[in-house]
DNA sequence: TCTTGTTTTGACTGCGCATGCAAGTCTGCT
DNA sequence: AGCAGACTTGCATGCGCAGTCAAAACAAGA
């Protein structure tokens, strides 16, 4: 009886399944029941109950429903705010994934790595099932969700400590096939844009490419560490450009936004043409580097198949917590441009 | 006495503000109080709930304080999948504000418009306090949410039918100082690229230009619709000048992503120079547009200020259902690059 | 028709926290 | 010392739904 008196907030609003069960005549309980898939309700009572339901406008409580059944169906999604070119698109994938499977995304943007332990204490109180990890996260704080068992996925990029649950491309393969594209056009001094030394995918890449191209006998690579932002990463390949005494024929940069960044600089204060003076490569394959201007060659990460495999594994460990961690890799996509062309005769 | 027997999920998790009163040694409410600010509690007793609290590891539900306030401190931010360039900057101020007023953004991405009726449920279920909306919806939808008591806020575009609450970038302005720039510039004939015709924005921005256009006296300006994506504009860029008779001095694009496939089609495969042989201006200012091939003439969308801004309208409504709609115009910043020059001698 | 087996249904309680109310405690003032 | 007034604190209850258990309704076999 002590309905419709909050009249201060939503208006019409406030309509719970003890309404409905009054209208149609049945059980609270009843109610609940048509709306939780697999419970036993008999076609006149589902009938009866939806009817009601519509004159009413009734909607279940998910929070209520989080509650009672200690599932919030939300999952948090941790993104850092990198320049990284590659986000908007990953981050619909992921909410794409998640919708399909009815699970909803709460989003945390970290701007400074500091900030993650508060995002941490946040994902704790808002009761996720679980979370995917787009970046980095120290020990401890893996340490504080697995003690109150929220599975961790992480995406694109894999923790320093194990074990974990990962989805990732390979690199050490995406890596490989763009050394062999170099060294096959016949390249000899490469010059490499590693990225921020900080940077896990970064760091790891740049070791990839050094070892590969070790094994073709290329061993006196001469690399640059800078910030994935755009003006830094032309200050990072001039910085490159100035470092070696040789002029490169071919510059790997680590990620596509690096690569593009080095072509426009390339271009625009070294007066070198690409792929004519200067090869240069890229890695993820993100939107612009399709532009007629960059035209990369580089390896796409095959986000989509990246996401759903990351919701799926979520979901699977939301569902089993026992389950042991997993790492799953997937093949990047090779993509021809022409940011590298043969090798200038010298 | 029902505790710590949920063995199956989190671990060592589920404690509860009972857990903290009990081993504090005091009630459950004052637990609740020490968490709640603004809740009369005594240093002494706020200290012993602390201590208790950080030996058992306790953080207040915010799903159950959701339940029993009527308040669940999320806000829904819908989003549409478009190829659009702005996305990522957009998503990433709107959660930083709403971050910052202790506020959750449940996200929502929606790849089409039928999927929205959908998406209005699912947040309806979800008990969100508000909502931001980063693209059209229809009447009827805004009804259910209305019915609902839930606040929307447009933001980016503003709906067909008033009233509403909205925080836009003020196209009006902006295209006002780009025809001015065109015009000042000598330029006699103009394309332009209206972008795709069932867009709020295009829509809008083609319709000022083109009477802004008019008052400087250039009547017939030919303009061709076509979707946002890249590969579409380059087409849409091509047919432009194939409709025309005297090739433009300049193409005026509605957005930045326009322009820069315009840039890409005209030197690609129609031989043109940027800004020598032709002027093309943009509108938003994203990321890339002041990439060196680029170097957009645009006007910058104050991003931060219109999330800000954004947020700041929705708790205000939310405090206050019962304030008026209210539209939020920002000026947008004028950027000189070089996509604009001079009118050709003719 | 009666019994056994299978669903369907309702009453009741718990999920974890917030809050109105009344009892309790501490001020300061006369 | 005595008391009004200002804080603090605990009790009890509600938020909306899910799920357990037992009663009730139904179906089928003898």
């Amino acid at each position: 009886m002590t309905r419709t008196k909050k009249g201060t907030r939503g208006a019409t609003s406030r309509v719970t399944s003890y309404d409905v069960a009054e209208l149609a005549g049945v059980s609270q309980a009843a109610v609940s029941r048509v709306y939780r898939p697999g419970a036993s309700a008999s076609e006149a009572m589902r009938e009866k109950v939806l009817a009601a339901a519509k004159e009413l406008g009734y909607r279940p409580n998910a929070i209520a429903r989080g509650l009672s059944t200690q599932r919030s169906n939300m999952v948090a999604l941790i993104m850092f705010r990198q320049t990284n070119l590659d986000y908007p698109d990953t981050l619909v994938e992921l909410t794409s994934s998640l919708s399909r499977e009815g699970i909803r995304a709460l989003l945390f943007s970290v701007e400074q790595f500091g900030e993650l332990s508060a995002v941490v204490e946040q994902i704790l109180q808002y009761q996720v099932d679980g979370v995917i990890m787009g970046g980095p996260m120290t020990a401890a704080q893996r340490k504080v969700l697995d003690k109150a068992g929220i599975p961790v996925i992480f995406y694109g990029g894999t923790p320093p400590d194990r074990p974990f649950n990962a989805v990732d491309c390979d690199n050490d393969e995406g890596t490989g096939w763009l050394v062999d594209q170099l060294v096959d056009a016949g390249h000899q001094t490469f010059g490499l844009m590693a990225g921020p030394e900080s940077g896990r995918v970064a760091v790891q890449r740049a070791e990839f490419f050094l070892g590969k191209l070790r094994e073709r006998g290329f061993d006196d690579v001469i690399s640059v560490s800078c910030g994935y932002d755009y003006q830094e990463a032309r200050s990072g390949f001039a910085k490159l450009m100035n470092k070696m005494r040789t002029k490169p024929d071919a510059v790997i940069a680590v990620t596509d936004s690096l690569a593009i960044a080095s072509i426009d600089e390339a271009r625009g204060n070294f007066g070198l043409d690409v792929p004519e003076d200067i090869s240069i490569t890229g890695f993820d394959g993100v939107r612009i580097s399709g532009f007629q201007p960059y035209n990369l060659t580089t390896v796409r990460l095959p986000r989509r198949r990246m996401a759903e495999a990351a919701v799926t594994m979520l979901l699977e460990h939301i569902e089993n917590p026992d389950l042991p961690p997993e790492l799953r890799t997937f093949s990047g996509v090779p993509v021809t441009g022409n940011s590298l062309g043969p090798a200038k005769n010298k």
